[in-house]
DNA sequence: CGCCGTTTCTTGTATATACAATTGTTGTCT
DNA sequence: AGACAACAATTGTATATACAAGAAACGGCG
């Protein structure tokens, strides 16, 4: 697609979107990465969106779903159901907090051994990633999402 | 997740990937970014990963679901189900070709009919999505996808 | 005290995605 | 021609994702 030249009677739309679309490269490298890292961790079981999970519950120690979400970007309906299968697996912890409305999460011993399990996966999928992306560009793209995630944890803790 | 201190007793691993992790970014950029255009594309009844399907068998004239695939990086599976869709709408024909092994797509009027009326929503988001990721940041997640659109590419057009 | 808006999470539904396995087609080699 | 490898597409199953709508609980405020 990149400057490609237009067939004859092709339609206009489709030539300018294919040349610029944000989306359309975005959602390609997203579906190559995610591929490297899903590969990597199916010896454990788990899944990419879960170890992202894992890690950031990590983290924060004890948390909520709202905060994992407002950090993420995620939906609170799809982090629901993702936690359902870590809770079922007992890598995460759901246990009533101060007041009922909000559930604590924790990641639990076996959650922690998981996630050690996982390191040498993870480091191998990071390095074929990086190769992958190229080392500039794979740095470009941390710091896009680097300055995502600062941006979830600031609304997050605003009010603390 | 950038750059915070380790609490104490935490996981180490977790420290280690929520630092680097390309997926965890990734994914979260591509959340990020497809919900613009989802947004944008809603009037219409068209998604984003359609709306890609639609541009690439355009810009491909006439073609077959394994070059997309090639292209996109897409699984087989994935892009039946839909074109499936698509051409449940009339907007993406699928006719026997030579030998009837593979199908031979194309895009139909309906469906440049579509692209066209989809041109001022996705320029609305496209811009909109520019701003979110900032403009430097944003080409250089141009260029990634654009490496690996040319791959792909590439690859598709070996034997020809 | 009781009503109401807000927040938090869950359920219903639909799409996107991929892996594994299957079906069908083509081409080749003997 | 018949067997078989290689390729193309579909189907079965599971997860990820989001929007819309609901349920539950909290926090005021009159």
């Amino acid at each position: 697609m990149p400057r490609h030249p237009a067939r004859l009677g092709e339609c206009p739309a489709a030539v300018e979107m294919s040349e610029a679309c944000y989306a359309a490269r975005v959602r390609l490298v997203n579906r190559m990465v995610t591929r490297i890292y899903e590969a990597a961790l199916r010896p454990l079981g788990l899944t990419t969106a879960q170890m992202n999970i894992l890690v950031l519950t990590s983290r924060l120690g004890e948390t909520s779903a709202a905060k994992i979400c407002g950090i993420l970007w995620l939906d609170p309906s799809t982090l629901s159901r993702n936690l359902e299968r870590l809770v079922a697996r007992g890598l995460v912890a759901q246990q009533p907090g101060a007041g009922r409305r909000s559930l604590l999460l924790s990641l639990t011993a076996a959650g922690t051994r998981t996630l050690t399990a996982a390191l040498p996966m993870w480091r191998g999928a990071q390095q074929e990633a990086e190769k992958a992306l190229g080392r500039s560009t794979a740095l470009a793209l941390k710091a896009v999402g680097d300055r995502l995630l600062s941006q979830g944890f600031a609304e997050v803790n605003a009010d603390d």
